[in-house]
DNA sequence: AATCCTGTCGACCGGGGTGGTCAACAGTAA
DNA sequence: TTACTGTTGACCACCCCGGTCGACAGGATT
């Protein structure tokens, strides 16, 4: 592993996104060193040269991926907003920020999430519950109850508001698959979203209490 | 394939539903004709006596699918309720049975339409665009926009409350994900899902029109 | 110039799985 | 006996797998 952080930034994040990716796509299992090698411009030597194992890379890159995640998308959440939805506003924006910085990362965290099929190393596997335990204090810590309209029951009108909002992300995802991210402009898609939370807004929240 | 009809129901289930399993599991490519003989417990030669090719058999099962949604599924959709919720709750239900009824079509189903990667034969892609039409219009078709508050976009409403469903019957699926259907009791799931829709009515529709 | 060290490559290994074939055989009908 | 229909699973050629290792390039040390 010392061998692979003395290799220059560039040729480092060559190969881990080619890794990455090739995990993020096929899974643990059905990942195919050969490919990673391939994409990385390595020879297939390298690659067990600096990491010794397809399992000892599987470890790294989550482990380099729960770090990422950590650094530069929960460490910069502001909790002070206790407005429900403003947060999610906030988390998505910053969420998409941190998505920008390193697509990869995301995509292989979230294949990573629904096969947890084996088993990590302890400290690894304890990183993990670490992320899904501050990710979700991040959203529901100091959150001010008394927005919403009294005749909902609360932690239902979270669930609905969450899901709403995954079900647009997925649907701008699905319709903007294939486009190569650089090209695209934004704007009108977080207008739209703005659109979207504002409804829900009208919808969970107090009549009166609608700030701004 | 005139073969595979003549078999007893027993038999003709069986194969169907080991093919069905492995396909929605692994996606076409990956499914393994070796792993549907052994489950369906016929020697290999028969699939291919039966089917001709992997590829025949897969598009065999795509039409198969297709027709048991429309006449278990669709088919059975009352279109006169004109509220839209209700109308979801309707849909949900005898979707519901449906899959009760057969599982494995809907399993199928499911990894056929996010992995669209290779061209069918026409006719099977005609039924599978019809399907789509049919079951869009099943859920928008004769909708009473007259609930709907007067201050929301009704469309991005629409979009709402769907989301909201999905997420629901995710939040469903996963949690009771292994376990094996017919030693659940649904009932209080439904309960539970019928407390959403009437917090959706609070929410995205008029004050005065909440009948029933 | 000789030796050593580090990094790099890719041919190669044994193993396992693939879709598909076919000789052999069982059972029934002609 | 012969002919036909179903049925089996060993077998085929092929492909890809994770991992190894001899060969070699080039710089530093002696």
């Amino acid at each position: 592993m010392e061998k692979f952080k003395g290799l220059d930034e560039e040729k480092q994040q060559k190969i881990l996104d080619a890794a990455l990716m090739e995990f993020a796509e096929h899974g643990y299992e059905k990942a195919s060193t050969n490919r990673i090698v391939k994409e990385a411009g390595i020879g297939k030597g390298m690659l067990f040269y600096y990491f010794g194992s397809k399992k000892d890379l599987y470890e790294f890159l989550a482990e380099y991926s729960l770090d990422f995640v950590v650094e530069k998308y929960f460490s910069r959440i502001n909790m002070t907003e206790t407005d429900f939805i403003e947060r999610l506003k906030h988390t998505s924006q910053v969420k998409f920020e941190a998505q920008r910085e390193n697509k990869n990362v995301f995509n292989f965290l979230g294949t990573f999430m629904l096969t947890a099929d084996f088993k990590l190393a302890p400290h690894i596997q304890e990183k993990y519950e670490a992320m899904q335990k501050t990710g979700n204090a991040m959203i529901y810590e100091d959150v001010d109850l008394s927005l919403f309209r009294d005749d909902v029951d609360v932690q239902k009108a979270f669930k609905l508001i969450r899901w709403s909002i995954e079900g647009y992300q997925n649907e701008i995802l699905h319709k903007l698959q294939g486009q190569s991210m650089v090209s695209i402009d934004f704007d009108p898609y977080w207008e739209e979203f703005y659109e979207y939370l504002e409804i829900l807004k009208k919808s969970f929240y107090k009549k009166g209490e609608r700030n701004r």
